[in-house]
DNA sequence: CGCGGTCGACTGGTCATACCAGTTGACCAT
DNA sequence: ATGGTCAACTGGTATGACCAGTCGACCGCG
């Protein structure tokens, strides 16, 4: 029998969640005054620390804006907020994954595939390559188990990362990894054309030893255009809604659902 | 006479400075336990609340781990933070900019830059078209003013992201333009060449007005390859200190320095 | 009329002191 | 060796007070 964690949470990362829903969502537009941090106490029946230790975050997290002596205002998260944001953003109101964010991530994964394989080639050290191919030899054990070649694709693109030695990669992957975590169980199936696509992989660990970081990024780029494009025509196929009714600036109300 | 505002900050957020600082710079490694909340109050002189407030945004950056009854212990922050510590990792100890991280962010900007420009020109709309030619002809107007080029072509990529309708990107450039702002005095000369290629940025502003995103993307790619090579051409000159002594694997004692 | 000063009613920031709640390890009985 | 008990930690929550800024209404002077 497979027993979850109890899952806890304090009250300062309730007050959190519930505040940055209601900016994340729209509910609480950019330039809205919140209530005061007296007023909040009141309103969600906790201790005023409890409040500010949240209302902390959401500033740091660029969600709100905090004036000493003045109020405290909501931001537009768009604009001020960073990648770890994500992975709240992935979930709209209803609790299903916003298509648009899924093709975000993916697109940026897209994006940066190729140079993350290019850098790695360029840097990687030795302990990088053997581990490349170690995890390359483990891909090739594994054939078929979509789950388990999943979890060593991550693997495998993490250790690319690292050998690629640059610290913005690192960090936005963290990000990316966060997001496409609660993405695997509905990608696995649709990934699965690129997933098992071990010469690819082997390519690439075999042109990072080499150094060759052209090899490298071209074999990238394919790999991850299979995954790319097969993402795409699901997402497509999923876009049932009104869609022509595309009008200028911003409209809010354009997100579709997914199971 | 131009007068800076008095800048201010509060206790917790000059806690939380001085102990992400400490983590950043490696003088506390992953693992390492931290004092207890009320050991912190005595070393620092400040009310538990202060530090509660700092404990919790550091939890929030990725940068420890707080277990209720157990202790709070420092992670791994180049696997578990986010793109908004860049800024945070751009200067080191001796407060000069690290140069790897001042590349890490100038390779992550070409690496994007590009796929920005395509999916703008897929996506945007004729309010985008507008402003990017406004912009176009405002960088005219400014020939050879090179801080306002700047300044303009910050914008300009700030459209394009905008355009793109990539909320991914969207944050992403958020991080990456507050360590770039960090950076831009330093840079403006050295992308003196990339900034003054007005008719670059105006093929790209004609290529996302006529949807050409195969032309969009090149003109961006080679845009930025003027300016990326500019930047790693300084880089590997101010990089005189010991270099041929690389050593397999991790070695934080790796970072050269710049003005 | 306009300018500056005063003052009161807000706002967030800090503090001290309790007590609740979860973790750990030593100890002990079974 | 297993499980129970307990004390000494840890972080989490609560309360009430006060400090420190901001804003706007108000007043009085030039």
């Amino acid at each position: 029998m497979s027993l979850k964690p109890i899952e806890r949470k304090s009250l300062s990362d309730a007050v959190f969640d519930q505040l940055s829903d209601a900016i994340v969502s729209g509910r609480m537009a950019p330039g809205t005054a919140l209530p005061s941090e007296r007023t909040l106490c009141e309103m969600l029946q906790v201790n005023r620390g409890a409040v500010r230790e949240a209302l902390k975050r959401l500033s740091q997290a660029g969600l709100i804006n905090i004036q000493h002596g003045g109020g405290t205002t909501v931001l537009d998260f768009k604009r001020t907020a960073s990648l770890d944001l994500l992975s709240q953003l992935l979930y709209n109101d209803e609790g299903t994954i916003d298509l648009k964010v899924a093709r975000s991530v993916m697109e940026m994964r897209a994006a940066l595939g190729p140079d993350v394989a290019r850098l790695c080639a360029r840097r990687a050290t030795p302990a990088i390559h053997a581990r490349l191919l170690a995890l390359v030899e483990a891909m090739d054990s594994a054939k078929g188990d979509l789950p388990t070649l999943q979890e060593l694709a991550i693997q495998f693109w993490d250790l690319l990362v690292r050998g690629a030695d640059n610290i913005a990669y690192e960090l936005a992957f963290n990000s990316l990894r966060g997001t496409y975590d609660d993405l695997r169980e509905v990608l696995v199936e649709v990934l699965g054309e690129e997933l098992r696509d071990l010469s690819s992989y082997r390519a690439i660990a075999d042109a990072v030893r080499r150094g060759d970081d052209l090899s490298a990024t071209h074999v990238a780029r394919a790999l991850m255009e299979k995954g790319t494009q097969a993402i795409f025509q699901v997402l497509a196929a999923l876009e049932t809604a009104d869609d022509p009714a595309a009008d200028g600036e911003d409209d809010p109300t354009r997100d579709e659902e997914m199971a």
